[in-house]
DNA sequence: CTTAGGG
DNA sequence: CCCTAAG
């Protein structure tokens, strides 16, 4: 029970204190972080598991094939990827500091040829990794290949797109490791490169610029009928959330995914190491990277190119996105620079632009390539180095931009175009309000997928196992991870309209790191800033007056509660800035000033608790802090 | 998970 | 607001 008596200072004091006993943790633990496990996260979870199988088994085919089929969608709710994120990194730390290709998904190749080795060079090294945040339209890819001296004659970047719709806080973030479905190499260049013209896609063209797509219709419907048949039904599910990322969640109005408990339950990551995966190093960087919120860049979408091959040839790390060939091999090649954007929903995109062609241009021609794919609202930036570059009228090469220039860093950033007009208008209050035609436009896009994809129904076959080769170009750690036994579980049963995609709202989109190197690029979306209004400020008062300061999870209880946005640790940091506030001059005061009454009642209330341990609670019986005589008591306060 | 502080 | 060390 609560008691209350008067806090009387000079008997004029209108702080009240309330004694009340801090509830034990257990009892605490109830309410405020309650999650619930949702079905449908699971039906979801099996779905990408059976998606994800599927495409690992493609990549596989694809790969040893010379893979020249490129294009197969996927689209991922982003509970799914952490899942196998987790799964991962639980085979990691578990297993071995082995390595896998590109993160967490790699794949182990069930059972293959000896002459895999052999092979391995010449085959694509599958290395990819896709991010989904909320509601991520790209995902990506990278298929590398150890052939600097075959190449031709460019510059082949594969480049990471990713997109996300992050307020519509309902998305779960779907990250994934997967593979890529198409590869450049000899043979899969011409292919690829053919013109959109080809395609019922109306080619890009621009400044001397193009683009090609690959079709991707018929791969998809290739995807969806074959290879199932090795799928392997997994007898656990290892689905093992991350707390942080829960924690990311939390406030997020997301359909909780299931807990930790939950989830542990289904299956330990134990399985996962029993079943001799074998992780490449490079995603444990990846992993990491992951649990940490990324962040947006400008509010926007960010699509990178993480890496690039390092000197020898090789890959230098997880999420490679870039493909770089030999340069010595583009003396005939007229100083083109090749752009390969690759991912789930941009299949193949191969750009050439001349390094005398602008930033703008280049932008344009992405834009334009990407528009035939995802449709209009968007914009493309072009960052490199961790730095935007604005100016459009530079040419590549001046912007830094070359086939020789050192691209570590370099990435494209796609942007929602609020009005068509510049991105720049997009207010932060407002973002959430972004028009509605990037997220008509993805969903329907999804939704098409999923339907092409046939995936709503048996989508696997349990008793098959799915695996694919990873040739990795490094041979000094090649990795086979196989998550995909595990993964693959069931049927996934739900239709596109139970797909997590966009509500109404959108936020900034969500980023892929720009380069895993910097550790700026690690970055998440930072939640939009809400001042507080009066009546907050007043309510936290109140609850701070009542219970002290240091007990902010019971301040968050008591009038925050249906407050998701608030958390208690914001809370704390309020009431810092309100005593902060309150003791200055009130003309230092920024933001919309706050009564001094109330900043009254803050110093009131501060100096009281400070002199009385917050912490303090009255006996077990409830009864309330006596306070009687006491100077730091909190000075009158009278309106 | 909560707190408490630094950034 | 974010990030984190501590507890």
């Amino acid at each position: 029970m609560v008691k209350k008596r008067r806090l009387d200072n000079n008997g004029s004091t209108g702080f009240q204190v309330w004694s009340i006993p801090r509830a034990p943790r257990s009892a605490r633990k109830k309410g405020l972080y309650k999650k619930t496990t949702d079905g449908r996260n699971f039906g979801a979870i099996e779905l990408l598991a059976s998606l994800a199988g599927k495409l690992l088994h493609e990549n596989e085919n694809s790969a040893s094939r010379a893979a020249s089929e490129g294009c197969n969608l996927l689209l991922i709710p982003k509970d799914m990827l952490q899942y196998k994120i987790d799964t991962v990194e639980k085979s990691i730390k578990s297993e071995d500091h082995g390595s896998s290709v590109g993160g967490a998904f790699a794949l182990e190749r069930a059972s293959e040829n000896s002459q895999q080795k052999d092979s391995s060079e010449r085959s694509p090294k599958v290395e990819g990794n896709t991010t989904w945040d909320g509601t991520s339209v790209f995902t990506n890819f990278a298929c590398c290949e150890k052939e600097s001296s075959e190449s031709k004659s460019t510059v082949s970047k594969s480049v990471n797109l990713s997109s996300e719709v992050s307020k519509s806080e309902k998305i779960m973030a779907v990250n994934e490791q997967a593979v890529d479905v198409s590869c450049l190499n000899d043979s899969t260049e011409e292919h690829i490169s053919k013109p959109c013209s080809t395609n019922a896609i109306s080619p890009g063209r621009k400044d001397d610029m193009r683009f090609y797509r690959e079709d991707d219709d018929e791969n998809i419907s290739r995807f969806s009928k074959s290879r199932c048949t090795k799928s392997k039904p997994s007898k656990h599910s290892h689905i093992i959330i991350d707390r942080r990322i829960r924690k990311l969640l939390s406030f997020k109005h997301w359909k909780p995914a299931p807990q930790l408990k939950d989830v542990e339950s289904f299956g330990s990551g134990r399985n996962i190491s029993s079943n001799k995966r074998r992780i490449n190093r490079h995603s444990l960087y990846y992993h990491d990277l992951l649990y940490k919120r990324k962040k947006l860049l400008d509010g926007s979408c960010f699509m990178n190119t993480d890496e690039v091959l390092s000197s020898e040839g090789h890959y230098r790390s997880h999420g490679v996105y870039v493909n770089q060939y030999d340069p010595a091999a583009f003396d005939a090649m007229d100083s083109q620079i090749k752009f390969s954007i690759k991912s789930f929903m941009i299949p193949e995109l191969l750009i050439d632009v001349p390094e005398t062609a602008t930033v703008g241009s280049l932008k344009r021609t992405i834009v334009e390539a990407i528009s035939t794919i995802i449709g209009r609202g968007f914009h493309v930036g072009v960052m490199l180095h961790g730095k935007k570059i604005h100016d459009d009228n530079r040419t590549l090469l001046q912007a830094g931009i070359s086939r020789k220039g050192n691209l570590d860093n370099f990435g494209f950033m796609l942007e929602p175009n609020l009005t068509q007009s510049s991105p720049k208008s997009i207010a932060p209050q407002d973002s959430h309000i972004l028009p509605c035609n990037i997220s008509q436009q993805l969903t329907r896009t999804l939704d098409k997928v999923i339907s092409d994809m046939g995936v709503s129904h048996s989508a696997s076959d349990p008793g098959n196992s799915t695996s694919v080769s990873n040739n990795n170009v490094d041979n000094s750690h090649d990795l086979d991870v196989s998550l995909t036994q595990d993964i693959v579980t069931g049927k996934p049963s739900f239709k596109s309209g139970d797909l997590p995609i966009l509500q109404t709202s959108l936020e900034p989109l969500a980023v892929v790191p720009a380069n895993m190197n910097n550790k700026g690029s690690e970055q998440s979306q930072r939640r939009t800033r809400k001042p507080f209004s009066v009546l907050e400020v007043e309510a936290l008062i109140q609850a701070v007056e009542e219970l002290g300061t240091g007990r902010w999870r019971d301040v968050k209880l008591r009038s925050f509660e249906n407050k998701d946005h608030r958390t208690y640790v914001d809370l704390k940091d309020k009431w810092r800035t309100l005593v902060h506030t309150a003791s200055i001059a009130a003309q230092q005061r920024r933001g919309d000033p706050v009564p001094q009454q109330l900043l009254d009642r803050v110093m009131a209330a501060h100096s009281y608790w400070s002199q009385h341990h917050s912490k303090q609670v009255s006996p077990i019986d409830g009864a309330p802090i006596e306070i009687t005589d006491d100077p730091v008591a909190l000075p009158s306060i009278k309106v």
